[in-house]
DNA sequence: CATGATTGTGTACACGATTACACAAACAGA
DNA sequence: TCTGTTTGTGTAATCGTGTACACAATCATG
């Protein structure tokens, strides 16, 4: 039952050829007669044959897999993209191994140890890891790194995020209603995508003569979002919570109605960013600065395809976010 | 800036060794001089080497890459538990390497794809794969297939869920409280888990001399559980529904409060199952049949390193469900 | 000091594929 | 028929490790 796989010289032998016509016959390009590949891929077929991929990379310098960093694999807001991309990934074969950030020494050990495995390219989702830190891990092998933060190097590639457009629009109909003290319940306290994510905000309200007043830091989990607005709510008086991200945005929703009694959109205004399917849900209702994912996952895999056919191009595609209106703003 | 990786040879020429000492320096229990080994490791990380893991995995016979076979990334009821086995198989120095099922061809080329790669362990969380065929693709390795559906073949190793009694005290104050007709809401229509899980309320019922009076089918996602409440309550007058996961139960409360202008738990008790964080939200609130995502995790991480030990032992882990209450029931 | 066990290192091969090169057979064109 | 190209296949080297085996040096023991 537990038969060994078999190898391409043992194949080799019941087709009657050499372990190199094996090869061709599953390399679509070679030169090999027709016949002589019909009867390598039936006879393989009923052996069970398939080539050894670790072999394979190994002569190739290719393996085809692609470390993923991520920070949580729970985290709604990453999971939707997550999920679009490994199918996308799959799609072309290409295998993603998970690499979850947990605490700061864990990240650098964990990338290393992917750096071994010689993957083709780095994927960096994750805020809590320095570009710096995965160019020094991955930069002996030719992986490309595509992510948020820039950095100024030939093996990087951004996806830059314009939210500033649609932060303006939501600033604009909060003012207009009436609100007038803004506090910023940010994500994490150190990550470059919450600073920018945080200036958007903060430049609409200094257009018209406003500055956050309040401000807190959460860990992206609904738990931080409630605690600490209720925080936020009992010690200073703000009509308004832009939070960094949706799911801390249902977390200070609840706080508010809950520990203070206070309702949106009339008491206070509770804006999200990320625009995760959970955040239209008819429970949740969310306004939130959104943005599409489809597009970003395209953008991803457009630079991760350049790479891999070794083609030039600009190493960076800029996305601009826009406004879902719910019933919390 | 681009630079190969060093290898081992070339390494064992700038530190006036062999390559196989260099080796030796690398595998903690091997015959070699302290002094040898301190001068290695300290030309080696002068020079950032570190052994090739594909090589390594060619001549070990072992990868130390484990597949995880899921349905979706972004469905909370499995990314808690994804989350978890990822962090505890990198602790172990296992690479995961996500397999996610879209639709059915897919799924199988996936799993062949994954099996060209030798992976050391396969764990099985998605419902909509045979264990038999992955069985079939992934015999001639040597690799332990985790998973629920039991499957008599000494390479699959399984946790069994029993949440009978955990149905019955859930069962057993709905009917106290005056509820009369039980609608279930599968997740699936064909999934192994799913029809477990049903039978432990239908026999829960059975004993009260109840029986389920409706039933329809989703996809595990909100929107399913959704839609198919408003048809289920349109079309038959049910007081209670249980979900085959939390996220439908939380999309049918929503359907029920929205459409129908009914409330939990007085109008209708709806239950769901899998206790995931976000069931627990203030929002939510939700009753529901919770699995242990820590003791579930840790059982299939000892069957995995009772596998990666070669060690002897039971095959099958059997784990208890708890009801978890809220408010929706 | 003789002998046997132990320690440390190098040599050579295996792991399973891909591919440059060589070469025979088939084929084209004059 | 002779020459030159194309086609199909085998031989052998390569990718970067790990390790069985051999062997010299060191150590323990009487």
């Amino acid at each position: 039952m537990n038969k060994r796989r078999i190898t391409s010289k043992e194949l080799a032998k019941l087709a009657g050829v050499s372990s190199a016509t094996i090869s061709r016959a599953f390399s679509p390009d070679s030169r090999i007669g027709s016949a002589t590949r019909d009867r390598i891929l039936s006879v393989a077929r009923e052996h069970g044959y398939q080539p050894n991929a670790i072999a394979r990379s190994l002569n190739n310098q290719r393996s085809r897999l692609v470390a993923l960093v991520v920070n949580a694999i729970g985290n709604p807001c990453e999971a939707e993209e997550q999920q679009l991309l490994v199918h996308r990934l799959q799609a072309r074969q290409l295998l993603p191994i998970i690499l979850c950030c947990a605490d700061h020494d864990d990240r650098l050990q964990l990338m290393r140890l992917a750096s071994t495995y010689q993957v083709d390219h780095v994927v960096v989702f994750s805020d809590m890891v320095s570009m710096q830190d995965a160019v020094d891990i991955f930069h002996t092998t030719k992986p490309i790194i595509v992510s948020f933060e820039p950095l100024d190097n030939e093996n990087v590639s951004n996806i830059r995020i314009d939210g500033a457009a649609a932060a303006d629009e939501i600033i604009e109909k909060i003012v207009n209603d009436g609100k007038k003290r803004f506090a910023y319940l940010s994500g994490t306290k150190s990550s470059w995508i919450d600073k920018l994510r945080r200036k958007w905000f903060a430049d609409a309200l200094a257009r018209r003569g406003m500055a956050i007043e309040a401000e807190a830091f959460g860990d992206y989990t609904y738990d931080s979002g409630f605690k600490e607005a209720v925080l936020l709510l009992h010690r200073s008086k703000v009509d308004a919570i832009i939070c960094g991200n949706d799911v801390m945005a249902i977390g200070a929703r609840d706080a508010a109605r809950r520990m203070l009694g206070k309702n949106t959109p009339d008491d206070i205004a509770i804006v999200g960013q990320d625009g995760i399917a959970m955040a239209a849900w008819d429970c949740n209702d969310l306004t939130t600065l959104s943005l599409d994912h489809v597009a970003f996952i395209d953008a991803v895999v457009e630079l991760i395809e350049r790479h891999d056919a070794d083609l030039p191009g600009p190493h960076s595609i800029t996305l601009t976010c826009n406004a879902r209106w719910g019933s919390t703003a």
